[in-house]
DNA sequence: GTTCCGCATGAATCGATAG
DNA sequence: ACTATCGATTCATGCGGAA
């Protein structure tokens, strides 16, 4: 299978333009926060975020997939003192727009910047809002499952009493069922917050996000052969995971040095990709 | 110094009347959450839950000391398969009552609720909003400094409470001295993430919230002698704690139950902590 | 006295069923 | 169509009894 990555060079709202209705899975991307990286984007005026961002949502609304589902990075700074409030009007406004707000998860740095302010706190965790246009869309929990704790060995070992009444409290046969549940256990499901540490690897890029955080999103949320977008693709951590885990993705970047940067990093890539492929094949199961 | 710990029975929008413009330190509350604890509480739709907190903000804006903080524990449940937006638009509205938004930290619960479900995960993170008066307040980060790498949660769990309640009777010697006595130098600032397990229940009460939680910003946000308030006492973790720490407190309980059981709870609590002062004076060390 | 192990139960959420 | 109730699912924790 050859994996397609497409990158555009351009602004989002007019590039996303050429992309197809109902054709991409997810959407994983991590904005421009507002006022921040002046360098880079010029920047957006934290009272004009949504109104900037609420014309981009809207072409991401029309080329997901009804199934596919929009993860957004983003976390609001501190202005004046203050939590600004872009964020949460951002949120009303989307579902306004169509969008349902399914989860908020949380990613928890590991080792966040350090500094010391009077009044606050290293601020060590930013928002994942995950958006679907549907109630129903596809998720594949158990590609994400984790290993359990030492709950499970003792568990395991014999059921207990609770577990029993429980068990027989189901109507029918769902008593053998249950058991082998309990005996494939060693992993549990993950919850809606994500531990992860920050990379600092990516020194072209200002604000770029681990390998991991993607990578999870796009286990959980699509599967080999799916489409991934990154409307501000940046140094192109999105498009680069969703190739190594063998998903076409879609790039968009507005600045020309990053978009060019990312252009040599995928075609080499793409070559050896599509080198071994038949190798793997053969090897394959 | 003796303590006082002052108990209101009824609804908190007309005993907060009762209240001192600008004599509180530290408000700490978790109020009842929309359409949650139905059969103790009436259950607030989420879509006039606004409606109902603002009067209750209100007066809570009234009585706070212009230095002080209101720290409030909420997280928005899950409506038609969507996170319902009434803690967002609180938020907005409590700006616009005069409010500042500074922080928002995050309570990310360690063992959260179980369950499993086609599209979502476990929630596993609370929201704990800081609201101030003034850009300037009052805060003691060196309060809540934890040792770097490695907490030593084994060793502080191990304690029990008459241990905690021991270090922290000794005038001037709290517990936070007994930890840099341990483990010396090499303290960090914390975060603006809390990781703590929720208390499981085992007798009489469930505490929506573990000790740890006010414990942590009754530490970061007042001294002793200090007033902290609790308008939604409930099982009164928020007094105890405050209690404990040698901070008055005024807690106001609309469920007469409720009330008088902490009120049980509290009276003979302050006769031991006037009595056996001099005993670990002796002792201590 | 430690350590180990069994046990109940949570600020949950979904889907089906009933009014 | 819309709301209310109920059963099923699931895992970390601290307590208490046993070894």
């Amino acid at each position: 299978m050859e994996i397609r990555t497409d990158l555009y060079l351009g602004d989002s709202r007019t590039e996303l333009k050429k992309i197809a209705d109902n054709s991409i899975d997810l959407i994983f991307t991590s904005p421009p926060y507002a006022d921040q990286r002046k360098n880079t984007y010029g920047g957006i005026h934290p009272d004009h975020y949504a109104e900037w961002f609420l014309p981009i949502s809207e072409q991401l609304l029309r080329v997901l997939k009804p199934t596919g589902t929009f993860v957004l990075n983003i976390k609001e700074k501190v202005v004046n003192g203050e939590r600004s409030t872009y964020v949460l009007e951002l949120i009303l406004a989307m579902r306004k727009q169509g969008w349902l707000w399914t989860e908020e998860f949380i990613w928890h740095k590991k080792n966040s910047y350090p500094g010391k302010w009077p009044n606050r706190f290293r601020d060590s965790w930013e928002r994942l809002l995950q958006f679907n246009k549907q109630k129903k869309f596809h998720m594949y929990q158990e590609e994400v499952m984790v290993p359990m704790g030492d709950w499970a060995k003792t568990r395991l070992k014999r059921l207990s009493d609770t577990d029993k009444k429980r068990d027989e409290s189901r109507v029918g046969s769902g008593f053998g069922k249950n058991i082998s549940n309990w005996l494939n256990r060693d992993r549990a499901y993950p919850t809606n917050v994500l531990h992860l540490a920050t990379e600092c690897n990516n020194k072209n890029h200002s604000a770029a996000f681990p390998e991991g955080l993607p990578e999870w999103f796009i286990k959980l949320f699509t599967r080999e052969g799916d489409v991934v977008l990154d409307p501000f693709m940046g140094s192109g951590t999105t498009n680069k995971v969703a190739r190594r885990m063998l998903r076409h993705s879609v790039g968009i970047e507005i600045v020309r040095e990053y978009y060019e940067i990312v252009s040599r990093e995928i075609e080499p890539v793409e070559l050896v990709l599509l080198e071994p492929e038949r190798e793997y094949d053969k090897v394959s199961i």
